[in-house]
DNA sequence: AATGAATGAGCATTCATTCAT
DNA sequence: AATGAATGAATGCTCATTCAT
């Protein structure tokens, strides 16, 4: 999987072949099928591992009960940045996939899992603005949607930086853009603050 | 390109096979390639449609000059999801194609329109910021990194909520989200009330 | 045939399309067709007017009466030189055609064109040997062969030398390579000067 | 590798396709690309085996110590013959080969090799006159440029006589056309015998 | 006389995948 | 556990050639 992970990341889904990840893993193609039904499953393996790694991160974040849901949105940009961080182009690849015609075939075990990890990970976002909006910090929308919409953005924004960057590598800005981003989200959701109580965490992770 | 625009959309990228373009076409390959060097610059060739289409849309947003630019944002997010009712499933190829490896191998002459059409796109959404922080309306934040926000959010809820359609079909919360987004980023970039001004347009498309 | 002989020229046969040779004479392909009833016919037309030029350098060379059949022999060297010169790409084009699958498919009325050109090229060249022999200045060898052996050299050494620069791009030797040729070939065939007669001119040509 | 020789013979280069290769071979075409880049380079492979070929001939000439130079002329005349016996229609192909536009896209590799085996055929070639030369019985030619010519005059007639057979099958007249070219030859560089010495092997091979 | 528009037939090449060993 | 050897099935693309206009 190490060595899927470069490849994929260095060349992308298809124009990785199988052979090259073989070779690039020391083992014949033959070797990997005895692991990975097919080349579709074992990219999506690496989908889950990054996926996994990105519940760490959120979760890491919204556990921690001392701050507050506003400070929460803000460390989760962090967050999101670090996992963008941690394998750009792995990333990349994931958010790709995830939108890509790949999924339909998956099996069904495997489509499971993404699915279960997918949710998770909302959920878990979800929860930041559950608790802002029962602490009367954040206005009612619902919670889910507000989930949707910040992985929307951050993977929105990841790929249109990098499409920028293809068009003209210059610059990366997804870090300053997306730290705005949240930024604009905490404000947008904001109640005005006379309505606002002492933080309680109500342990939503 | 009505024919490719309707196997692309089915088929996706490389699912759809030149053969099949032309054969719902009622042309023989061959003849395609009178027409577009290869299938990367027929794909191309749609996207740059369909980016047209989304100027049209855009432009036609910002120059409503009535509008205050809060009300602009929000006439943003339905022109959006105007563009995606337009055509949802070439919409979502064009997206992905913008963050595909597909984009490397196109001749310049396209490559060059379809980075003019993205950066008009995207200088007109940001005329919209621009005007509301020149009215004293919105925050000073960059514009162009608005923009990118907002063009971000679009391509990653549509992108999201297809995927989502893939793991578990069911109903379609794309048209609530956006809206939902738009309206957070349109309180999240407001200046308190205090500070506004009467609206006198100047003009930004 | 001028914008062809350009253009197989500079692609050799199958590099050259149809369409370039059309575009070359600033004509459409299918215009091409009017005049020539295919690829093969129209190569092989180049062909045979290449044959009358050499047949013209032939005929000038064993009319020249005052020539001893040995001077007529370095004259013939000089002329095929000359040949080369007047056109040397073509001339390798044409010498590769003769030897090439293409001769198969032609119409009857060129290819009896072309086997008459050969030929008479073949004849005339033979009547200095001819010549040669009735005059006891040569060994009686079959003047045909002799023909096909200074044509066989002269081909060969073309072609020889194209492939030589192929490999390895440098100085020209074709020249004074071919003049040796014709040098050893006029001793190889010479009789032992006591036999000599005076050259009295029997009218080969 | 002997599948495509039957094939390239039958066929020519471009007549042969890769599927009527492995078809021969009883393999897949893919499988036959596991073991040559492409159709060039299986085809310059036999190219190369039949350099091979030739080149063991005529070393097998030139080590032959008893031999006079004259006498390996004329060795060498049979050699080459029998080169070509050995397998006429592979050695047309390969003499139409080193002057086809074929050899500009090889790797370096195999290029090198073809380069190398020609070089050593000509030196070998050239060695003949060299000794002849040393031992004076040839005229003080350029030894390469005498290699040249026997080399020339070998492909020129083989792809002549081929090509009049094309035009009209008839007899074969190569055997003694080309004993023929070899004996003129063999005279044409001798020196009086006045200054012969007795033949002192050299060694030349 | 000329051609725009079209294509049929092919072809080299790729690659995920298999399976006997 | 591992793989060498093989391939089936595509696929993008080319080009000589045609013919209604």
């Amino acid at each position: 999987m190490d060595a899927a992970k470069r490849v994929f990341s260095a060349k992308g889904f298809s124009g990785a072949t199988v052979e090259s990840i073989a070779e690039e893993a020391e083992l014949s193609p033959a070797t990997l099928y005895l692991y990975f039904k097919n080349k579709d499953e074992l990219y999506a393996s690496l989908n889950l591992q990054m996926l996994e790694v990105l519940n760490q991160m959120i979760e890491e974040v919204c556990g921690q009960n001392r701050l507050t849901p506003e400070q929460k949105i803000d460390a989760l940009g962090d967050a999101l940045y670090k996992v963008y961080e941690f394998d750009p182009l792995i990333l990349i690849n994931v958010l790709q996939f995830q939108s890509s015609e790949a999924l339909r075939e998956l099996s069904f075990q495997l489509l499971d899992k993404i699915k279960k990890g997918s949710a998770k990970a909302l959920r878990n976002i979800a929860s930041i603005f559950q608790q802002g909006i029962e602490e009367k910090r954040f206005k009612r929308h619902n919670p889910i949607a507000m989930a949707d919409i910040v992985w929307g953005v951050f993977a929105g924004l990841v790929l249109w930086e990098e499409s920028k960057r293809a068009l003209n590598p210059q610059k990366n800005f997804l870090k300053p853009t997306l730290k705005l981003a949240m930024e604009i989200i905490r404000k947008g959701v904001a109640l005005p603050p006379s309505a606002k109580r002492g933080s309680g965490d109500t342990g939503h992770c």
